[in-house]
DNA sequence: AGATTAACTTTACGGTGTCAAATTTGATCG
DNA sequence: CGATCAAATTTGACACCGTAAAGTTAATCT
């Protein structure tokens, strides 16, 4: 009763073997994911996240939906930084989105990954489509077109800064530090800079 | 004496190791993808492979190095497809691109991977940029304004269809399958049209 | 208080990568 | 040709992994 849920010995193990498992990722990247670990962090059998998750695809399913939170975090606190026109909105997203890859590198895997339940799919709060991509969804917003299909907008921005995101953690462009004035990220912010503009030639 | 190199017992080990490998991550996916199996597959024991790779880590750069051949065939199979303007050249390496990804989506993860050697390691035959990357350096030559940094486009037209082939693997996009004249992979080509455009405003 | 049930532990099993020590095999040399 | 030698492969062992079944503890309910 010292909580909403009642808890028999452990406390709130659910939540912390999640907090574990996102710990180990951070600290040994994807291969340092085992239950075993995630339950031993947290000071319990290794057997006992069985009652919480449906195995170890759910506990990652899991840490996933929390990685999707965070995620959310890193994007709204870009646009929400100081006054932005729609341009620098977009601009600021694809700047979390890349900051948010750099610094979870390994949430950011386990979160697109095999098990990770995509940006799509329903979540706890039942809501059809994942807050991040409501956010991204709004800041593209602006820039579809009249009469025209969000989603194509929204396609082509996902694409160019998931798949240079993924590329520059992967250490494809030669650095994988922070400094984010690099001229691949500029090359990537140039084409940003084009979209949503004459649509037809 | 038979081939150039001498082979005592099996034959051809390595290269069957790494075809196991392959085939299994078809099968499988990239959980099937184990060293047992692939030892099982090419009938030695679980132990042989281990005197031909380093581990599991070299047999997975092994199969993606043998991935990024595949894959470069892929995209000069799109580009050498009749005669194309640059233009349709850079479209065309796009769809080479996300075919490879359709078709071999295990093999993409395990070449983009941790232990993937991204598309910049050094490989057997020793070249500076691995041959995928020179395919695609080539295409977008005629798109780099004089005087500019090639990477840039590089960096623009990989970055998009990078990411656009790992959402629509992941199903993201909502359909996995191979209908590519579907909306969003028609919203990243309307993109790359725009690439090498009006540098300036 | 007694029964019930949820939370967790214990134990066990098959599969995994990796290592060290045999063992086999093909080639080489005297 | 026969002994030798080194490479290729096997065998066996180990620690770790995910999972499942059965046992134990503790809180709740009647």
């Amino acid at each position: 009763m010292t909580t909403a849920k009642t808890r028999h010995h452990h406390g709130d193990l659910k939540r912390a073997l999640i907090q574990a498992g996102i710990d180990l990722l951070e600290e040994g990247g994807l291969e340092a994911l085992t239950l075993r670990k995630c339950a031993a962090r947290a000071g319990v059998s290794h057997a006992a996240p069985a009652h919480h998750f449906a195995g170890m695809s759910g506990l990652i399913s899991a840490i996933a939906e929390e990685g999707f939170d965070i995620f959310s975090k890193y994007m709204t606190d870009a646009i929400e930084a100081g006054e932005q026109t729609d341009r620098e909105r977009l601009r600021s997203i694809c700047r979390g989105y890349l900051q948010f890859g750099l610094s979870h590198s390994g949430l950011l895997k386990v979160m697109f990954g095999e098990h990770g339940l995509g940006i799509h799919a329903p979540r706890k709060d039942n809501r059809e489509e994942a807050e991040a991509y409501l956010i991204l969804r709004g800041v593209c917003a602006p820039f579809v077109p009249e009469g025209e299909d969000p989603h194509i907008v929204e396609a082509q921005v996902w694409s160019l800064i998931h798949g240079f995101t993924l590329l520059y953690i992967g250490g494809e462009f030669g650095c994988t530090s922070m400094p984010i004035e690099d001229s691949p990220f500029e090359a990537v912010m140039a084409l940003i800079d084009r979209i949503g503009t004459q649509a037809k030639t």
